[in-house]
DNA sequence: AGCGTCGGGTTGATGTGTCAACAACAGTGC
DNA sequence: GCACTGTTGTTGACACATCAACCCGACGCT
């Protein structure tokens, strides 16, 4: 287990092949139930949930970026397709002038709020209903190592 | 936990968001770094490992979109990218006039190679060397279960 | 043979993500 | 005021992914 050479012992092998099938499937699975069910995208659901939840349903561009981890011209491409489809509003921000705010349409909410439950409901009959606490619970240190790790790197 | 209402518990929600933003960071670290290092994308090099793995460096085009969970035309379009570039190359099925071969070319087998320990390394130095066997068994367990949770939904 | 259906694979349109370059403003120091 | 630097956000070009439509050869039927 972890000698030398540059290779992944079987086990590990095996649960990578597994972490990346499940890269490709489970994205496409809830995003094919949600755009059945609500006409969303998967990133559109991400922003969506993020400005509902911030006060008055308004956040600064950088801010949106910095919460779902995106990068700036990710944020901002999305935006100009969500703005596009009445979701979201661009708005100016009065203190710098150089930035400028999102806020969730009427729209928007309404979809979400409609959209919410059937994607939490498949989030758990896929990943959580068949999960123990302890398995719940070895996934989160797992993954905030990894995370702790990245992020690590990222500023190197 | 897992009550009646549609919402995830606490312990829940913090795993998932975890979830999503590693499945935003990781595949981007990976990429970066695959990229930098050879000049390969990570879903080129998913498809020269599948290939160089696979008696006499060549499979079907349906097999390899099995091997790899990718849909058809998903494969079809990246084979084209990858044939331009010359790190594939397609052939013709004798048994199956309507069926083609794809083959990977010594360049690709070259990109493979050169490639392959520091990505090996690099997923080892971000995921692997920090988990116990216990924590590896986890995981295994938790993704089998929802792959097969998926290929069930899939197929109804 | 002739016909209908299925399956393998490609194509085009569109949505999504990344990088590099840029425009515009803010903050600092002179 | 003026340059310098850093930050905010957008844009364009390109790689990647999905869907629907399609072509064509295989297979089964009569």
């Amino acid at each position: 287990m972890s000698d030398e050479g540059p290779w992944l012992g079987d086990a590990e092998q095996c649960v990578w092949r597994q972490w990346t099938t499940l890269d490709t499937l489970l994205p496409a699975a809830l995003g094919r139930q949600l755009q059945a069910d609500s006409g969303l995208s998967l990133p559109d659901f991400a922003v969506l949930v993020q400005l509902s939840e911030s006060e008055a349903g308004r956040v600064r561009v950088s801010e949106l970026g910095q919460m779902l981890t995106w990068e700036k011209s990710r944020t901002s491409h999305h935006l100009t397709r969500m703005e596009k489809r009445g979701l979201v509003g661009r708005e100016q921000c009065p203190d710098d002038a150089r930035g400028a705010f999102v806020a969730i349409t009427p729209a928007g909410r309404e979809a979400i709020e409609q959209a919410a439950p059937g994607h939490a409901c498949t989030v758990r009959r896929l990943v959580f209903d068949h999960l123990t606490p302890d398995e719940v619970r070895v996934l989160g240190e797992v993954y905030a190592g990894v995370l702790a790790r990245l992020a690590a790197t990222e500023q190197s």
